[in-house]
DNA sequence: TGCAGTGTTGCTTC
DNA sequence: CGAAGCAACACTGC
């Protein structure tokens, strides 16, 4: 689930409690001696590469931490930057950890608030120590997030971050930017322009439904052929939603938890995701939620005040 | 009980 | 070349 608004509260998070910390020790259980993809090669997956990860990082301090598109960057005072990508059901936790070596497994402190021991919050993957004793713990059920190690210098330029589109909260991405942006694909479905990374950045399938509901369109429109009043919505839409996915301190109708191991509220807001067969809550429409599947991925909508502009 | 569905992404196939 | 499908993996819920 973590999309903008999800990885927004975890690195706002994080860069209230990591910079000026040193790391001390790097754990994970996913670094296999041959990887099943060549594009994992480069990641926490390969024991060869953790191996050099762990050297590479052992003593050094937090700066700050940043969020590019989905992406969390760790940079750290030897020049290099932990990138991590929570894809599905990643999370990360901040707090005192223990390991037991009988079961190979990280636990929370018994202490530790009861938050962290949220059944959700088990599958640790990766654990980061810190020079004051607390830990940094990866999280991810499906196993299917990215940490790999960086440049500071170039980051922006490897193959995990170069032409990531532009970020959409960003203060100075007007109206004109942003249909600039939606053009790169002209003849897309709306939905699958708002969710392409090299399209625009951070929005994924919760928030992408919301905001397209709120517009008022159809998530198979195609961007040629809606309206510019309806653009313009949708553009507001876009940021309306997204702040307020922040402000609920982003969507845990699934695995997502801030970094405390607590659910973020934005699930109790949804106006169409995950609400198939319920009526559609717009004031006067009659109409009933549905389910379909647009590029892949399944969409929600009302499909009487949605209008298809095709 | 078993199987469809689940936020993401990028490779493979057609 | 673009679009579609699927693989990475494991769990939940119907």
């Amino acid at each position: 689930m973590p999309e903008l608004p999800e990885v927004t509260t975890t690195v706002n998070g994080l860069q209230r409690v990591l910079p000026s910390l040193r790391i001390s020790d790097v754990w994970t259980d996913l670094a296999k001696k041959t990887v099943s993809r060549s594009d994992f090669e480069h990641t926490i997956k390969s024991e060869k590469f953790f191996k050099n990860f762990k050297k590479s990082i052992i003593g050094a301090k937090v700066i700050n931490v940043e969020r590019r598109a989905k992406n969390i960057l760790i940079n750290l005072n030897n020049g290099q930057t932990i990138l991590i990508h929570l894809k599905m059901t990643g999370h990360l936790i901040y707090g005192d950890y223990v390991y037991n070596k009988k079961s190979n497994i990280w636990l929370p402190h018994p202490n530790e608030r009861k938050s962290l021991h949220d059944p959700y919050n088990r599958f640790v993957h990766v654990v980061f120590a810190f020079n004051n004793k607390r830990h940094l713990a990866f999280c991810d059920s499906r196993k299917f997030g990215k940490v790999t190690l960086l440049d500071t210098k170039s980051a922006h330029d490897t193959v995990h971050l170069r032409g990531v589109g532009p970020e959409p909260l960003d203060k100075n991405f007007n109206f004109t930017d942003f249909i600039k942006a939606l053009n790169n694909k002209p003849n897309w479905p709306i939905k699958q322009i708002l969710m392409d990374q090299y399209t625009i950045a951070g929005i994924g399938n919760i928030y992408s439904d919301e905001m397209l509901w709120i517009a008022s369109i159809h998530p198979e429109s195609r961007i040629s052929k809606i309206p510019n009043l309806y653009l313009k919505n949708l553009y507001r839409a876009m940021q309306e939603v997204l702040n307020k996915g922040i402000d609920f301190g982003g969507d845990s109708m699934s695995d997502y938890r801030d970094i405390n191991g607590e659910r973020g509220k934005f699930q109790n807001h949804h106006n169409v995701y995950q609400k198939k067969g319920e009526g559609c809550g717009k004031r006067g429409c009659k109409g009933v939620i549905i389910r379909s599947i647009i590029g892949g991925r399944s969409a929600h909508y009302c499909p009487t005040h949605q209008k298809l502009f095709n």
